[in-house]
DNA sequence: TACAAATACTCATTAGATAAGTATAATCTG
DNA sequence: CAGATTATACTTATCTAATGAGTATTTGTA
């Protein structure tokens, strides 16, 4: 039989649209689409949404339920199951691995983290800064022992480094303001 | 018939492989596969290695002749076209757009300029200096016309702009190494 | 004689992405 | 009341990207 295959990433971002209660697709589609919130740095077409909740669908962490409505044409709406609520929380928590995963992935995390509460939030900037912290000494580490004569490989360690340097004070930022701000 | 499609970007790194001499696949997959130097920024299969180096033949860039050689298996030599050539060295003047684009497509054009002269090195840093200053500084217009009730989007566009400036500061320095390092 | 190395591929599959279209009921507008 | 628009839910076809796995050929080497 095939291997099953699910190395779910950015697509668990969407279980944080049914969080709070359930939504319908369409719904869903509206909200991601809200140019000042996640659609800043996710834009995702109808088409592929419904093949990411099919995908969230079949792997059990979503269901479904057909609400007729009176005035309306039935909703479809999607509820998150207990698996799926275990699955979420576990992403939210996670810091993300790569330098190439902040653009969107820890964004995302980002985003819906404020949407729990303040302390979500603290905690997820402070495990990110970990993670990254670490990296940042194994650059350190990889650019100290490298031979000079690799001109090509040099620059690009800096660059990492650079880049990671930027995202960690930007995370110092994140927390200073996450301590003020009250959300809501 | 079907639009013909060939938004070529990445791929057109490969021509950089048959610049100074016709080469055959497996030593260009050899040499990307060499981890101090492409191999860093781009990881690519050999099968699909293959299968951009025809989308290049057939877009008129690269053309390969058979060499029967006396010891050895036949090679199939590939050849940069007078069109190719122009297409790479269009590419390898172009900065890049986003800064998602650095981790992969900008180094890729260092390294390669690399192998031409000093003079390409520094052009292409300054081009993409001058590009990324724009960049940055329609962020900070972006930045500083932010209503102060889009936490998110706040946090989004100082993210990207840290990243920039950091960007940014890397290039300063690969321009003054560039300009002492002498390149064989 | 068998195997390894150099060389060149192919195929099948999955995933990611997008454009475009279909369908249906309700509600709004002239 | 007709016709347009909106809300809602999908499907299909197509393309690109990526990967794993395998095949084929020629020669040199053990």
């Amino acid at each position: 039989m095939p291997a099953q295959k699910q190395p779910f990433t950015i697509e668990l971002a969407l279980l944080g649209f049914v969080r709070a209660k359930p939504a319908h697709p369409y719904e869903i589609h509206q909200r991601l689409c809200e140019s000042r919130a996640l659609g800043l740095v996710w834009q995702l077409k109808q088409a592929h949404l419904y093949a990411l909740l099919s995908r969230l669908e079949a792997a059990g962490y979503l269901e479904r339920t057909t609400e007729a409505q009176v005035n309306r044409p039935p909703r479809k709406m999607l509820h998150l199951t207990a698996q799926g609520q275990a699955v979420f929380t576990r992403w939210l928590d996670e810091p993300v691995a790569h330098g190439r995963d902040f653009r969107l992935e820890f964004l995302a995390k980002l985003f819906f983290a404020h949407q729990e509460d303040r302390q979500t939030v603290a905690e997820l900037i402070e495990r990110q800064r970990e993670a990254s912290r670490e990296r940042l000494q194994s650059l350190a580490r990889q650019s100290a022992s490298l031979p000079s004569d690799q001109p090509f490989e040099r620059l690009v360690v800096q660059f990492r480094q650079g880049q990671l340097e930027a995202t960690l004070a930007w995370l110092d930022q994140c927390a200073q303001e996450s301590g003020k701000a009250v959300k809501r």
